[in-house]
DNA sequence: CAATAGCCCTGGTGGC
DNA sequence: TGCCACCAGGGCTATT
């Protein structure tokens, strides 16, 4: 499931492919995963336009046009987007096809369906809550151990909800979720007012390094996640935690368990983590 | 404010 | 081998 680190390889792989390019054509297959504005306007606001820059809020995608209008993906569960040079896409789940003017497309493709993508004027972020809504993201300048620390006084939920919470903190994910509270030695299922002092600088320098870790090794490809020229990350590999259950904590050796936190399936080692 | 359930959705998996 | 219930879970909504 793509989450900040799988979002940013992405737009890494992408961006200067795409900038400068025209989209002289789109071939929508599946209608209902334009969520703003309806299909015909989502045509006509982006068709003819040229891609000034693409970005990246959170796990949110954002392309910008050249007359400033914004075409903004969320890839949810399986959602992938790829550059094709061939102009001919082979994945089988391809729900949205861009045409650019070098004859190569941008393929939007989605096993579950449950991504989102939405067509923007200027100044419209406010349409979609969970990017106007988004709280500091790991490794920005906002996201201070205060920041986390005023948070934390008031929250009186699980800290694995917490770290869910993109109004709190933008991009962590269920997996990056587990590594940080693994690597910070905290318990999924303590609340948040009781983290001390020394676990709250714990867990903000876990999530830093958890995400600057994921990025630096391209992201964790479970099952469909790949970057914009359909290649796996390697961060699988390096998981303390998540997908781990029943095997030896590389710490201690006690098993890794798995538990449901807040509806979510929650990795943790029942030694190392209190 | 927090917890919970339901919803969206399909493919892989485990059990029998 | 075939069938089927169940699970994966991000974000949103409704309810308690």
């Amino acid at each position: 499931m793509p989450e900040l680190p799988e979002v940013e390889i992405i737009k890494r792989s992408l961006v200067d492919k795409l900038k400068t390019r025209q989209i002289i054509n789109t071939k929508i297959d599946l209608p209902r995963l334009i969520k703003w504005p309806n299909l015909t306007k989502f045509q006509s606001m982006v068709v003819g336009r040229s891609i000034i820059d693409m970005t990246r809020h959170g796990k949110y995608l954002l392309i910008t046009l050249d007359n400033g209008n914004l075409i903004v993906f969320h890839l949810r569960m399986t959602g992938r987007l790829r550059y094709i040079n061939s102009g001919v896409s082979d994945d089988p789940y391809t729900r949205i096809v861009f045409q650019l003017d070098n004859g190569a497309i941008l393929v939007y493709a989605d096993t579950r369906t449950l991504g989102t993508v939405y067509a923007l004027l200027p100044g419209e972020t406010w349409r979609i809550s969970g990017l106007s809504t988004m709280g500091p993201e790991p490794l920005s300048a906002e996201f201070t151990i205060a920041y986390l620390t005023n948070l934390l006084a008031k929250s009186r939920g699980k800290i694995k909800s917490f770290l869910l919470n993109q109004k709190y903190i933008g991009g962590l994910g269920n997996i990056y979720a587990d590594e940080c509270l693994a690597l910070a030695k905290i318990y999924p299922e303590r609340i948040g007012v009781s983290l001390t002092t020394e676990d709250i600088t714990s867990l903000y320098g876990a999530i830093n390094q958890v995400i600057a870790d994921g990025i630096r090794d391209g992201g964790t490809t479970f099952r469909d996640y790949r970057d914009g020229n359909g290649e796996k990350g390697h961060h699988q590999d390096h998981l303390l935690v998540y997908g781990r259950k029943g095997k030896p904590c590389y710490t201690c050796n006690t098993l890794i368990q798995k538990i449901e936190v807040g509806g979510r399936g929650t990795h943790f080692c029942p030694q190392c983590q209190k």
